[in-house]
DNA sequence: GAGAATTTGGAACGATCGTTCAAATGGAAA
DNA sequence: TTTCCATTTGAACGATCGTTCCAAATTCTC
């Protein structure tokens, strides 16, 4: 073999979901995508057969990253009913080197309507974090740190409809107050 | 006076809108205006500067039908309390003719990041739907149909993050569990 | 050093983008 | 009938879109 390529795959797609994340699918051009990481069209033609295709990679790495791993973490560092806590306020939390929202739910609207292998695998995901909620209730109830009444299920459900409506909030207007509200009503919520 | 122009305001409005709506800022071109409108492009250049001038008078447009008088013939034919519900009633029912979603929420994490214009305007609406819930409250507990101990600043708050997480729900993949989960919600929000 | 493999950078493709403009159109006023 | 003028129309602008391709540059193996 004669030699190695100059960029790491993980900080290619790395890029260019910040990319992604930050203008939108179609805002986003080739151009940008070259210039934010740094790496040649022709090098990623060879690799992604076109814009789609790399949109869908990068969609992937997120989820896998900042869904995936990030709720894990969460899961792994506090008690069940404190985890779902934790997520709405990481969530609400400023981040200095992220654009507001979630890629996911961005994409969700921008594409999962006309789009339907991208609307699938949003969907998967976001169905990914209502478990991470439904599983999360069904432990702390385990514990006896939420009442065993709670319906796990709708509960689940229903904040997983607040927590996408904190990621529109954080997204275009991230007004203290109202953020404050959603974090309020979800621990309500969890009696 | 020559002779009339072939359009109507309000119907050519109406249909950009409608396509904005359905596609997003982004990937509605020009063509598609002027396919959707049956307008010309040089009539729709003559009373709007550019698509950008084009889409604001679009939402705008939106936001006087679809919201302000939305939800002031829900507030004219509804109890106080039963009116946030049938809000959220009205925004989960598919529509065979609109798309799904929110023009605003879309509009919320397409462009307010990066148009401030645009991101004021889009703030103001959402703004007022915070307003329909807090004066629904208020009311309500006037009449006795809600709690009085209720915050009704925060309720309204936390209620339009759940109404927004409907509107994403609605748009990407509105699953009738999760949709009527949220709606439940809404109800036991209100004591 | 010689040769081979792979990335790289830039040129260029046709298509479409938002936008402009000048000529054609056709009822109202004279 | 002639004049008028806002509207309509379609051609055309330069720029950029996503994409393809190739020659030059680079760095490994032999």
């Amino acid at each position: 073999m004669p030699w190695e390529k100059k960029y790491s795959d993980a900080d290619m797609l790395e890029r260019a979901m910040h990319a992604f994340w930050a203008r939108g699918y179609e805002a986003t051009s080739m151009r940008d995508l070259v210039e934010a990481t740094g790496v040649n069209r022709g090098s990623l033609y060879s690799v992604y057969a076109d814009k789609r295709a790399l949109f869908i990679a990068a969609l992937k790495y997120y989820d896998r990253v900042h869904r995936d791993r990030f709720l894990a973490r969460i899961a792994a560092t506090n008690p069940p009913k404190q985890a779902i806590l934790a997520a709405f306020e990481a969530a609400a939390a400023p981040s200095k080197d992220q654009p507001g929202g979630c890629l996911l739910v961005n994409t969700a609207l921008e594409l999962s309507p006309h789009d339907e292998e991208i609307g699938a695998l949003v969907d998967g995901c976001l169905r990914q974090v209502e478990a991470f909620f439904r599983d999360a209730i069904k432990a702390a109830q385990k514990a006896g740190t939420i009442h065993s009444g709670l319906d796990a299920q709708n509960t689940a459900q229903a904040l997983l409809g607040l927590f996408l409506g904190l990621r529109v909030v954080t997204r275009a207007n991230p007004r203290p107050a109202i953020v404050a509200s959603i974090k309020s009503q979800a621990e309500s919520m969890l009696g």
